[in-house]
This record gives C-alpha cells, structure tokens and sequence, in this order.
DNA sequence: GTCGGCCATAGATGCAGCCTATGGAGTTTA
DNA sequence: TAAACTCCATAGGCTGCATCTATGGCCGAC
C-alpha cells in the first residue's frame, strides 16, 4: 500500500513529455526497467491505467493527461521550494535569470561585470536579451528572475526599482555640419533625416517621443535591426539618429565616420529600472544586484 | 542525496499544523522518531533550518513558513490526483469519443441511444462523423477511441468487433416500375439510372461492387453529398439508387415520391463494425457498446 | 530533587527502488 | 524471409533508507 511519490510524477511527467520510455528514464537518470516498473506501480496504486503502450506509439489515457497536469503543477512547486530554501540558505548565492533590453546589455554589462563578481561572487548570473513585451511576459511566467528595462511599463504583480538616468545623445556622420557643435538642441535636428530601429525596440519609441517637437522625417522603408547596423548607416551618411548614452560610448563611439554629441540642457534622457515578480523568493540578492548596477552604470 | 519527498512535506505540514512533534508523528501515523529524522532530513537536503525547536514550543522559521505555503498547494494537487483516479477507475464510465460513418451515424444512433444510456449510463459519449479513411486516421492518433464503420478496413495495430450485416434496399421514385415490384434482383436495376454519393463515401464503392454484375449507368457529373441530397434526387425522378436498410427507414422511407425495396436473396448487405486501437485503454466500455449497439441496432 | 513532557539518538529490520540481464512483440532492413 | 533493430516488460539480486522500539538528554513544574 506504498502511496503517491513526487518521483513516480516526475516519471510520469517525463513520458508525457517524450512519449518514450527510453528517453524518459534517461531525462530522469534512472534506467528503463526502473521507470516502467515504476509507472506500473503509480497505475496500479490509483487503480487506473494512465499511459496506452502501443508497439510503436506510447500515448496518455485521459486519466493520463488529467493526472499529469496536476503533476506538472506538483512538481513545478517542488522546486519552487527548493528554489525557496536556496534563497535563505545564503541569499546572495545561486542563480539568477536576468534579462537586459538589447539596447543595453551590450554596453551596460562592461561596466558592471567585475564590480558584481566581486560584491557579489556567489551569484550566478544567466543573461538573456529581450524586448520589453517579451521581457515582461518571461517575467510573469518565471522563465526569467529579472529585467532590465526602461521605465515605467505595466507592474501588476512586479516590483521595480529605478537604477538610472540614461542621458540620449546624437550621433551624426563625422562630415555632418552638427559634428562641429560641440553640443545640440532638439530644435536642430530639424529638417535631418532620422534613421530608427524596428518595431517592437522601445528605444525607437523614446528617440520617436523625444523628436516630436521638431520637424523631423523618419528615413522611410529603413527599419535596422541592431544599434551596430545603426551606426554602419549614420557612417555611411545615410542619416542621424538618437543614442543611449552608455551605447554612445567606447568602441562605438570611437568608430571612424561617425560623431556623438550630447544634447544641452534639459538633456532628454530615458529611465532605466530593474523589474521583478513581487512574489520572488530573490528579492535580497536582486536589491542588491541593482544596487551594484545603479551604482556602476554610468 | 536524497530528494524531495511528498512524505516530508506532510511531515513538516502537520508540524506546522500541530507545534507539536508528536501529535504530528500521531497525526501521519508514524512514530515520533521517524518522524523527527525524516524532518531533520529534509532540513538538511534544502540547507535550511525550517523548525525553531525551543523548549516547549515549537515554531517555523520564516523559510519554514513559505516551504509549508507551498507544501500545503502540492498535497492539495496529490489528493486532487487521487480524486481524479478514483473518478476514472469505473471503466464503464468517463468520456468516450466515438465516430461513426456519415451514412450510418444519422440513422443508427436514434435506435440505440436510449438502450445506451440505460446500459452505460455513466458513460459521456462524444460523437463525430468521418468517412473511413479519416476515421482511421484519427484513431490512430487518439484523436478518437472507437470508430463506427464497414468492415472490413486495414487493421494494424486496430482490433474490431463485427455489430451487424446491414442489408442494401433499392430506393425509386414512386411512379417507377420497379415501386410495383414487392421485391427485387440486382439484374432488375439493368439500364436503370444509378445515383452515388460523392468519393470518399465507402457506401458508393459498395453500390458500385453490388451492380457490378449489371449493365447500369451511374448518372454522369452527379455526386451527391449525402443520403438526404440522394432522396431528393430521386424522389425529383432523376434515377435510382442504393440504400442501406437503415437509412431507408422512418422518416426517409415514408417520404413522398421515394419507394424504398428489399432485394430478393440473397440479399446484398455490408457489415458494420466497431474499431479501436488495440492498446486502448478503454477495451472494456467499447465492447460493452459494441454489444449493446449489435443488439439493437436492427 | 524528582517527575513528566518532549524531542533526539541508537540500533535493528524489512521493504522498495534501483540496477543488469534478458525476454518478447513488432517493425525495418538486407 | 530471415536477421537486425527498437522498445517496453519481466526476472532476480543488491542496497539503502524509512521505519520501528528502546533509550537518552534537556528543561520546566511541583
């Protein structure tokens, strides 16, 4: 009268997933006999048969799917207390899913890297770059611990925190009469032609925002994919477009043909923040996260 | 190395529940002691300390509180499983989806419908209408459990009952020769008009291998695309054509214009069986179908 | 100081989960 | 058509671990 083990779901789980014994048993680091002879037992113990074994077809019976969605469930809140307990167990340690918008990651991660390995060298830090829809749903399903993002953006069930004030600049073709100001006013950018990311990129949105006061024309049927495409096309003289700060600088800022100038006062700028689920069992170690990263940004 | 036992967590959950080791212990129906090294197990695989163990009172930590949280949500989904096994060990009840050919589902199901629900009245039929080759199709995928068709049909992997012969009637428009006829020879349909359900209807190829021995022209650029269309046609005159017994019955047979005749023997029929995947689950409620509708649907 | 309540420890035991090896049914290949 | 292959089930043996009873240790109550 043996009953219900987290194990058997897994097993079960497993199946489901791959519709093969083999591979299942392999997935959960037992061997074949094992998981057969397991799964038996779970059907025998619930007094119905779960999985159909056909010679070359291995399929759930409607108790199966029923059953293995609560296990799913089961399952998915067995590592959440696992993930819980590793959190209090040192709660600046283990890893962490941080997601960073890819007009950032790029040239924020330079700056913060050694100061986050050594103020915090027990985090282990897994990155992804997405936009912010994307971002915000990875947030909410748990696929990612954080992201990185402009703000504001909807919080229902997230908490944020500001990390810092990202100044835009202009970047304008080295031959390009605004290269010899040594800085720039929204009102003079007009009559250019502005060249801008694809749809779904928020800084495309924010350089939109910000060029709304003046006369200004998007170049039509021109939408780059990447900041780097971007630059290639303002070196090429095709036309001027609106920079991140952080992005401005270094390697990008330093290449041939192409000239960075700030804004004067009141410099437009965007708000960066981190974002994270409100239920989060890593809130100590992302406050401190942003703390370092709010702290080394600029 | 152990893992994460469901055991455990009611362990910890009683604890939380009882402060109180042993009314716990009593509560699992374990002694103390097991039940106190099984907890200090588990503490030490999560790395946490869950319990304050003070004199005379015991407490969760904060981890132990947000472990016992989700605890309680996965013993919660294993007794839901267990619920949802019991609701499925009745073989003879649940959700069973059968299909049944075009040609016969509109004219058995009213004949054995009520004898059904007396016979398997926890039984929660699902009913679709494919011709042959999409029926089997779709039970070889599982998208179905049983099929209702001519036999015979290609049977790998698929076991079949027969459920009954069912005689083809010769079906004429009232003012025809043959309506004075109390019965008739397939040589009598000689010359006649014949008219056929589109391809794909495994009751045309039967019509057509019945009048194969005769010299009878089917109607040129006519498919109809169901028993009813075909009564109107003929009923309008148009020619005649083949019914099987059925179909021919209640309101179709009385229907004006249209005399519906048997065949003089031996009488030309199809059998009509019930197939499903041998590896079903649910072998016992589709033959316990297959009996109740071979003996009444006649 | 003694008793009683309560949790931890010690040592014995039996079951259950796991392994390797093999069987057997069905499908594909030579 | 035989042989090789795929894949799940069965057989048998081993090991570990959950469980038990008995006991110890700690602390508060009286």
């Amino acid at each position: 009268m043996a009953d219900l083990k987290l194990k058997d779901l897994q097993y079960l789980v497993a199946v489901a997933d791959t519709k093969h014994f083999g591979r299942a048993a392999e997935r959960c680091f037992v061997s074949q006999p094992t998981l057969s002879a397991q799964l038996k037992k779970l059907e025998e113990y619930l007094g119905v048969q779960l999985i159909e074994r056909a010679p070359k077809r291995v399929a759930l019976t409607q108790a199966g799917h029923e059953i293995v969605e609560r296990a799913r469930r089961i399952i998915e809140a067995g590592d959440e207390i696992v993930e819980i307990a590793r959190g209090h167990r040192d709660p600046l340690a283990g890893r962490l899913k941080l997601a960073l918008l890819p007009t950032i990651g790029p040239y924020l991660l330079p700056n913060v890297a050694s100061k986050l390995r050594k103020a915090l060298p027990r985090l282990e830090l897994m990155l992804y770059e997405y936009q912010t829809d994307t971002m915000l749903e990875k947030l909410h399903s748990g696929e990612i611990d954080v992201g990185i993002l402009a703000l504001p953006v909807a919080m229902d069930g997230l908490d944020s925190q500001v990390l810092y004030k990202e100044p835009f600049t202009v970047a304008v073709p080295a031959s390009h009469r605004l290269a010899q100001r040594s800085s720039i006013r929204v009102d003079d950018l007009h009559d250019e032609t502005l060249l801008l990311l694809e749809d779904g990129h928020c800084l495309r949105d924010q350089a939109l925002d910000i060029c709304s006061s003046t006369d200004i024309h998007e170049k039509q049927d021109f939408r780059a994919t990447s900041l780097e495409t971007l630059r290639q096309m303002v070196a090429a003289g095709v036309g001027i477009t609106l920079l991140p700060e952080l992005a401005g600088r270094g390697a990008y800022g330093n290449a041939r043909g192409v000239a960075i100038r700030p804004f004067v006062k009141p410099v437009p700028s965007r708000t960066i923040g981190a974002v994270w689920r409100k239920s989060s069992a890593r809130r100590e170690v992302i406050l401190a996260l942003a703390k370092q990263v709010g702290a080394h940004a600029l």
